[in-house]
DNA sequence: GTCTATACATGGATAGAC
DNA sequence: GTCTATCCATGTATAGAC
């Protein structure tokens, strides 16, 4: 299994084009942005970028995957509350990322979209694991007399930290942070929390 | 004002247009659909379309509006506690035009984007008529005991119809009206309809 | 396996005639 | 106000060099 020789000088251009490509999306957003100028800031012809993946949204959905994988790291470790906040803080200094994740996310209903797959593991898997957050709490007695029940609780959280990036995205000065501060003092843990 | 004479057949072509896009869009799905295609089913040619707007996501803006226009008489008289949930469910049948606002809000972050200025005014314009419904309710006395200030919950609530928007794109059982309601019932609201 | 050159189809945009 | 013709950029597909 351990592929050695051939293949190691292709896999590192994959990542490196992956980097740039972050980079690119990070600095100038989604929009607007072409494979050529992605493949020239690597010293590579559009083919030869190509050579690596399938189509354009093919690399989108492997950007994302990546950033999404050095986001899982970050947070892999947090048990506590609001596991979102972590990563919606780190998101908050690359506009261009929350742009494209957005855009993704909007356009990939279609099954036939390269990121269909990506988000319909990606939606579920976040929800269970929020849900599974909102269980222990539960099951510490903490969301006594809370007339939602955990796995709605999850949905719930979700959709606040996806929309307030949407709200964020027309409004820098929107603290992203907050609504999920909120809805958890909702949920009356923040007053567990009190010392 | 009463602009008679030779502006008449335009303006009528033009909302023609728009209605058209409207259609489209709302069966076809946002990507994918080319102005070529609008215009042909107006019986114009691409140059023809595009003597009424400046560029095509001028014109998508233009549809965005008109569509808000014709949601908010819709919902202008509702003043009760979820003044969301009605647009919502209109939204439900057109997923091709959810698409289209998400995608577009996600993109008009940049100042030149055409669409700016039309979110730049609608998002505050929802939180201020939000906030008021929250404020009305906390005077009532009906938000006793809730440790987030009006227009907090308005920004909250605001992204809760966001966000599951994002959600129900990926997966169309999602229900978009659930989180809305578990957010009033969060809030108290609901026990006290109690009969 | 890695990459360049080239050709193609389609999309949005513009110029200028009618 | 609308068309024909044209332009440029983009994503994509193919052929083939190393």
């Amino acid at each position: 299994m351990a592929k050695r020789g051939p293949y190691e000088k292709g896999e590192a251009k994959r990542r490196e084009i992956l980097r740039v490509a972050l980079e690119v999306f990070a600095e100038e957003g989604y929009r607007g942005t072409s494979l050529r100028k992605v493949a020239a800031r690597c010293n590579l012809s559009l083919p030869g970028l190509m050579h690596y993946f399938a189509s354009k949204e093919d690399m989108l959905t492997q950007v994302l995957r990546a950033r999404d994988e050095a986001g899982r790291a970050h947070m892999e470790a947090y048990t506590g509350p609001d596991p979102h906040t972590e990563s919606i803080r780190e998101g908050a200094r690359t506009p261009g990322l929350v742009e494209l994740f957005v855009s993704m996310a909007a356009a990939c209903g279609d099954p036939e979209h390269p990121a269909h797959a990506f988000f319909a593991e990606r939606y579920p898997q976040f929800r269970t694991r929020l849900a599974g957050v909102f269980e222990e709490l539960a099951a510490a007695g903490t969301l006594d007399g809370v007339p939602v029940p955990p796995e709605r609780l999850a949905v719930l959280m979700l959709a606040v930290a996806d929309g307030i990036q949407l709200q964020w995205l027309n409004d820098r000065s929107i603290d992203m942070e907050q609504p999920v501060k909120d809805l958890m003092a909702l949920l009356g843990v923040a007053a567990a929390r009190r010392p």
